[in-house]
RNA sequence: GUGCCCGUAGCUCAAUGGAUAGAGCAUCAGCCUUCUAAGCUGAGGGUUACUGGUUCGAGUCCAGUCGGGCGCACCA
């Protein structure tokens, strides 16, 4: 509906005489009073005119040229606002629209011919995902889905590394316990990971290798079962989510010589030299952030000959850029707040355009069950397993609890809410009706043979004048600009809001109007309605990745 | 100490700088011989933590204060 209004607000602004680079904002008003959409742009432009905002917009409504039989009424209000009334006839034409585009419906083109990549997930693999984990998760596969329907190709990526400290504290964990079960006791050091799965993975070596393997002092085969195991149970869990990754980028890549014999990390390292941003001193390589107002230089090489995090993440981003995509969003926990702006600094240094790149940050997650809190760490091994949760709760709610807050909020999961089976849980709140439409459609074939599904007499719709038909419609015309909303600020959370007024103000049409005991054309145009609501429901709960059931 | 996030109804949370700050839950009062009551209608409930500032207009932006969370490694 913006599209609709932008050229026309545009077009007047030039018949006015009146020239600004302000940009034109359409709004809904909270009140439907203020009618369905308002400009504020007379307000906006009355200082620089030095006119008297409210004859400002009176003039400018003079010049207002819309296609007929589309606005009912267009009025001054309050200091400056020009508010429209769509007429109801043209609503319900617009509905059409729905119906023609289908799953389609909602997606946009800003992104056709681009690429985009969404990072997400990315634990290394030392252990089952946690909960906490499992928001980000479900956040960036949603951030992909919603970047997808303005018709980005994403890419969907893991990034890992399993070469570092913490994956050779992981070897020595299960190399500790397979020595416990091969008899020999020792004692476990507290700063290894002491979780049940670790006893998992040493059962197993056993069973295959039996004792052979207790005077073996390396770690290399405890590491490497230990990885291939928990990188598949860490798959099958998001598996169970519906996340699929489309690439895994191992760290360790770029530590590997190419053809020339040099590495990424090394080329990374020279690329900043060149620019004066690296010192040796300690016996470590640093980047000079000191020269960007920091306070503290950053390690980039230890003393030990390692490189830190930092420098693999830098050449991580080149490889991006040189991947060539136009949008690159990276999705983490608040834990690693302070990971990305070195990087970013760096990448600006040696010209990449950092424009490119967004930073989708969530909150912590606590898990309360009878109200009690959950607290969780990996290293200790009482971690909160998003595989429970999933067997607690279900995909669907699990999915649409960890984003039905904004990422910025920390998210309290209450358990007990989530599998409850009535209103007070927005997903069965949600996905009721959806499944009352479908049963609405099946007894509406029964009782009348009409099924709005094969049939295109679209223009019925325009029968429909209640407030509340008007209304579902109005809200079903608004997904396009709110899924554009979502994108643009990367938070899945509008959209559940979203659905969630869709949902009832359905459930409101529903009650106040009889639909199958309706005349037959009224009849047809309400299951045209109830269709088309369908329809946006489908295709929000398929960007939020949660079921559609057809009963319930 | 410092960087980021948060502070809004009893609880959980909304509100692209707009008009009388909204939902859900909980509480109270109504609506099923009629298409799914897992639903709908209505009522009560607020100094948007505090103090200044910018603006025609501030919950929103800026500065400061107070409170909570997460970081601040030659871990990732």
């Amino acid at each position: 509906m913006h599209d609709f209004f932008i050229p026309v607000i545009k077009s007047a602004l030039r018949s006015t005489g009146i020239e600004t680079n302000k940009q034109i904002i359409i709004e809904q008003p909270a009140e439907k009073k203020f009618g369905d959409f308002s400009t504020n742009i007379a307000l906006l432009t009355a200082k620089e005119c030095r006119r008297n905002p409210r004859e400002l917009a009176q003039q400018i409504i003079e010049h207002l040229v819309f296609p007929p039989d589309t606005i009912a009424k267009i009025e001054v209000a309050g200091p400056g606002f020009i508010n429209f009334h769509l007429t109801s006839f043209f609503i319900m034409r617009s509905l059409q629209q729905v119906l023609h585009e289908g799953d389609a419906y909602g997606k946009g083109s800003v992104g056709t011919g681009k690429r985009a990549i969404v990072e997400y997930v990315s634990a290394n693999p030392t252990g089952p995902l946690t909960i906490g984990r499992g928001r980000g998760g479900v956040l960036g596969d949603c951030i992909a889905n919603l970047i997808a329907t303005q018709g980005y190709e994403v890419t969907r990526e893991y990034y890992f590394n399993d070469a570092g400290r913490q994956m050779q504290i992981l070897g020595e964990s299960v190399r500790f316990r397979y020595l416990e079960r091969c008899g020999k006791e020792k004692e476990f050091p507290e700063t290894h990971y002491k979780g049940e799965y670790i006893k998992d993975i040493a059962e197993n070596i056993y069973s295959e290798h039996g004792a052979a393997l207790a005077e073996d002092s390396t770690v290399l085969t405890f590491k490497e079962s230990a990885e291939t195991i928990i990188f598949s149970s860490i798959k099958k869990t998001l598996e169970r989510l519906g996340i699929r990754h489309d690439s895994f980028f191992n760290e360790h890549t770029l530590y590997t010589p190419d053809e020339a014999g040099i590495t990424a990390n090394q080329r990374v390292i020279e690329a900043l030299r060149e620019n004066g941003f690296i010192a040796e001193y300690d016996g470590a390589t640093w980047f000079l952030t000191t020269k960007l107002g920091q306070e503290k230089d950053k390690v980039l090489v230890k003393s030990t000959g390692e490189p830190s995090y930092r420098l693999p993440d830098i050449g991580y981003h080149i490889s991006k850029f040189e991947r060539d995509f136009a949008m690159m969003v990276n999705v983490f926990g608040a834990d690693h707040i302070d990971e990305y702006p070195d990087v970013i600094e760096a990448l600006k240094i040696l010209g990449y355009d950092t424009e490119r790149i967004k930073i989708a940050i969530n909150q912590f997650v606590t898990t309360t069950v009878d109200g009690q809190t959950l607290k969780m760490s990996t290293r200790k091994g009482n971690a909160d397993l998003l595989d429970d949760l999933i067997d607690d709760v279900g995909a669907d709610a699990t999915r649409l609890f960890f984003i039905m807050r904004s990422k910025d909020s920390h998210l309290n999961f209450d358990v007990e809410l989530a599998k409850k089976q009535s209103k007070e849980n927005p997903v069965f709140y949600l996905q009721y009706a959806h499944a009352r439409i479908c049963s609405l459609l099946r007894m509406a074939l029964q009782e009348t043979g009409f099924d709005p599904e094969s049939n295109t007499e679209y223009h019925l719709l325009q029968l429909l004048t209640s407030p509340a038909e008007l209304q579902l419609g109005f809200a079903l015309l608004d997904y396009p600009d709110r899924i554009k909303a979502s994108v643009r600020l990367l938070e899945p959370q509008k959209m559940v809001e979203y659905l969630h007024s869709v949902a009832e103000l359905f459930h409101r049409f529903y009650q106040e109007c009889p639909i199958i005991k309706a005349e037959a054309d009224i009849c047809k145009a309400r299951l045209f309605l109830a269709l088309a609501t369908r329809q946006v429901l489908r295709n929000g709960f398929r960007i939020l990745g949660v079921s559609a059931p057809e009963s319930m």
